[in-house]
RNA sequence: GGGUAGGUUGAGCAGGUGGUGAGCUCCGCUGACUGUAGAUCAGCCGUCUUCGACUGUGGGGGUUCGAUUCCCUCCCUGCCCA
């Protein structure tokens, strides 16, 4: 193992089987991570209408940026000679650089995939460009990020079975190259499952992953247009065989809050989205128990704060009114504003999942927690925990 | 007062020189968004009994089988000249 990085379960879920959510620490080169933890998606070396005290006000601790995108633009190895990506973007904490694996799939048509890597049409100006594992961790070290992630192929996870296989297959060779590529002692190398929702390939690739020396196991390829109950059963396949693994679970690119507490209590101990931050500068902001859409007509005599018990900027200081207005105008503010608040709320309902976990009242707690999750209306609540 | 260009669904427009104008962009309404090609996208946006029907091109009148189109008249607006 790179050795950059250092996992410990604080709280162990119940030996009752009652859940498998789990209290843990990671640390890493720039700080420690308290697990269950949310990575708010800082794509392109910022996280779109915040700066870095707005983010910290949110309560995140690990953010994650995109290797595909700053290799692009505007180059790693400017960022490196800029002092590294910390430097950069003037944010001490952790980072987890996504390998670009997520463009494979994202980019679509502007991408062919082959054996050796994939080959990208850069979706700023048309031009080609190889990624290959041994490059993707090349473009990550330079960058200097807390973690870095193995160079995957996902697939979407409704795809034919033999095109999971294949992209899992490879996904493992990849896994191997992107180890062997990777030398930087100060930063970790965390490597991806896929599998799909197809249960054996999940296992396998799960069992794969794991026996090779990376810091963390990610799971990859779900996230995508799957059910809740599919990506749950996937969970259920993937966790066990991780269980007494000493490493960090992490899944790849869920979102609300529903999702992360159902993936919480099946064992997961880390999450990225972009999805707090577009939905909230698409005019929508969480609430206990759903969501508001703040370009409703109803809100723009709504003197009230978005959510009464919020410690956020949106919340202390503005009301419903003031918001409403400034998304119907297109102000920037607007968009800064809505960003913080869901991140705090994302960041706020993990901080309320890990006290639970450590005060043992978790799966005491769960049905709670899911309606302020929104997932589930009061009465499916009711009924699930009679 | 004379000349001239116009008056199209909340706004701004397109089109239409005798054969059924509901087309566009804003605005407005609603929804979606999950390892960010996304401050984006989708649906709706005259009325109704909504797989259809009706109404609508400034007002009134005329010609015609049929008028947004041609004729008369009036009203309104911009610009130019007095």
């Amino acid at each position: 193992m790179a050795g950059a990085a250092s996992f410990e379960v604080l709280t162990p879920p119940p030996v009752d089987g009652s859940t498998r959510a789990r209290r843990g620490r990671l640390t890493l080169t720039h700080g420690a991570v308290e697990t269950p933890q949310f990575m708010p998606v800082g794509t392109n070396a910022t996280v779109k209408a915040l700066d870095p005290d707005d983010i910290k006000a949110t309560g995140a601790s690990i953010i994650l940026a995109n290797t595909y995108h700053l290799y692009l633009r505007p180059g790693h190895e400017r960022i490196a000679r800029l002092g590294g990506l910390h430097e950069f973007m003037s944010w001490d904490r952790p980072i987890l650089t996504d390998s670009g694996g997520f463009q494979v799939v994202s980019l679509g048509d502007l991408r062919v995939v082959d054996e050796d890597g994939a080959t990208f049409r850069s979706h700023l100006d048309g031009s080609l460009h190889r990624f290959t594992p041994e490059h993707a961790i090349g473009v990550q070290e330079a960058l200097g990020s807390d973690v870095a992630v193995a160079f995957d192929q996902p697939v979407t996870p409704s795809s034919p079975r033999a095109v999971v296989a294949e992209a899992t297959s490879r996904t493992h060779r990849w896994a191997e190259r992107s180890l062997a590529a990777h030398s930087r002692a100060d930063q970790a190398l965390f490597g991806i499952v896929q599998g799909g929702l197809e249960p054996d390939l999940r296992a396998d690739s799960t069992r794969f992953i794991a026996s090779l020396p990376f810091d963390g196991i990610c799971i990859g390829g779900l996230a995508g247009d799957e059910t809740p109950e599919q990506r749950e059963a996937a969970l259920e396949v993937a966790v066990p065989l991780l269980e007494a693994d000493p490493r960090p679970r992490y899944l790849m690119g869920l979102g609300s809050p529903a999702d992360l507490l159902e993936a919480v209590h099946r064992g997961v101990d880390l999450f990225d989205s972009v999805l707090p931050a577009r939905v909230a500068r698409n005019g929508q902001v969480w609430v206990p128990g759903g969501r508001l859409n703040l370009r409703n007509q109803r809100f723009l005599d709504d003197p009230s704060p978005v959510q009464e018990d919020c410690p956020c900027i949106l919340c202390t200081r503005f009301s419903r009114a003031y918001v409403a207005h400034l998304f119907r105008a297109k102000e920037l503010l607007a968009y800064r504003l809505a960003t913080c608040h869901n991140l705090t709320f994302t960041l706020d309902f993990m901080a309320r999942i890990r006290f639970a976990i450590e005060a043992g009242t978790f799966p005491a707690v769960v049905s709670e927690l899911r309606l302020r999750a929104g997932r589930m209306s009061a009465s499916e609540v009711a009924e699930k925990s009679a």
